[in-house]
DNA sequence: ATTATGGTTATTGGATCCAAAGTAAAGGCT
DNA sequence: AGCCTTTACTTTGGATCCAATAACCATAAT
């Protein structure tokens, strides 16, 4: 679990969500090993962490395999991302909106304002989206007292595909991107919103549909054009 | 992850499970595995399994401990499975309950039927009806074309108190416990109902309501007496 | 007296070694 | 010629060894 330790498990997940390794394709510790330029050893441990993960399985009897992903499978962990944010959201508006939560996430709500107001999008613009997204996401995560629903949700975002920043896909049609972001900025002020009057069957029900955006909301906005 | 390491896996889930170790406690590597009667290599790679299952946590910058559960986690872990085995009831529902599972699930309820029907409990219907609980969750939850959701409440039915099957807890008054898996076996029913009808919000909310009978519903079932 | 620094000890992390299990290949037998 | 058996090789799993580091303790200095 030191350094080395946890560098192996992170260089192996970029390499795997990366596509370095093809779906069930056979991992050999030693290979492994070498590739990275370590012994054994942390191989081993980062194998047993990644199966947790979910991104290796078991491959017959003996070693691991790089997990394949269908569709379905991506589809299934947006949705439990979905579900499981979905319950967070209506926690916090049960429980109500502590002041300091609100004026945080009040503040990335206007950084986003400010993104989408100027009508369109630039490359750099995606790193900030990606930046007051993770923390509008994040803050509403960790509000609950227990770390149990964070935890869900940080498990779930190590498959590929899955994680609520996984939004931009296309960073070339940057027109079609912005449709998107502006729609996902309307959605975390509706989400904002619900939170504070404490709808808490509401902010639910938007945090689902707010996780379907980069799943359902393509095949729309490429019509609307 | 041949015999011996699954087995370190195993044996050490189900001692911090019955709390052999204080919570909070520090595991040292060399005493687990002297304990165990192995080397410290499966330890170690055990370990990591379980920290990823959450059942043990980093001790500052060395080791683990055994992770401490507040009474908000367990409230949460059971809330997390609601919300998942909703996910997966309503997409059943959605998708339209194929034969084959229809029967499998007419079954297991004909089980539950039979063992309610007599009007009391006896110490080893515990059992059958963990048996047949664990079938009907188990099939509804590996309907779905995807493995992600059932292995998303797997990891969390490794938190204590988190699983489909720690409803009973006192199996010394059995007349409250019989009142509570009559309402759990009513609960099957209603949810097999909605899932042949299709009906998916419903089938959902049931489920959600049922993963909370462990939880919200001893407080009434003993005003009722 | 309290704090800081240095040293010692205990424990973890990484590498290597050995054994066991599995797989593949080759040869013999039917 | 095909199949079964046996053997050899590959690869993983477990144990041990060595190094690095964190924690603890003691002593000294302010």
């Amino acid at each position: 679990m030191s350094n080395n330790d946890k560098s192996v498990v992170s260089r192996l997940r970029k390499l795997i969500s990366e596509g370095a390794y093809a779906p069930g394709e056979r991992l050999g510790e030693v290979a492994v090993a070498e590739q990275l330029g370590v012994s054994r050893t942390p191989v081993r441990l980062a194998f047993r962490t990644l199966e947790q993960e979910g991104l290796l399985q078991q491959a017959g009897k003996r070693g691991f395999m790089v997990r394949e992903f269908t569709q379905a499978d991506v589809h299934c962990a947006v949705e439990v991302r979905g579900v499981l944010e979905g319950l967070a959201a209506r926690h916090l508006a049960e429980q109500g909106l502590p002041p300091d939560v609100d004026k945080e996430l009040s503040f990335w709500i206007q950084k986003g304002k400010k993104l989408i107001a100027k009508g369109y999008l630039v490359e750099s613009d995606i790193n900030q989206w990606s930046e007051l997204n993770a923390h509008f996401h994040g803050i509403i995560i960790h509000s609950i007292g227990s770390g149990v629903v964070a935890d869900a949700i940080a498990r779930n975002n190590h498959l590929p595909f899955a994680a609520a920043d996984s939004i931009i896909i296309d960073s070339d049609d940057l027109e079609r991107e912005f449709k998107k972001l502006q729609l996902a900025q309307f959605h975390h002020e509706l989400i904002f919103q619900s939170l504070k009057r404490g709808e808490g069957a509401r902010a639910e029900m938007l945090m689902r549909e707010h996780a379907l955006i980069g799943l359902r909301y393509p095949e729309l906005l490429a019509d609307s054009e």
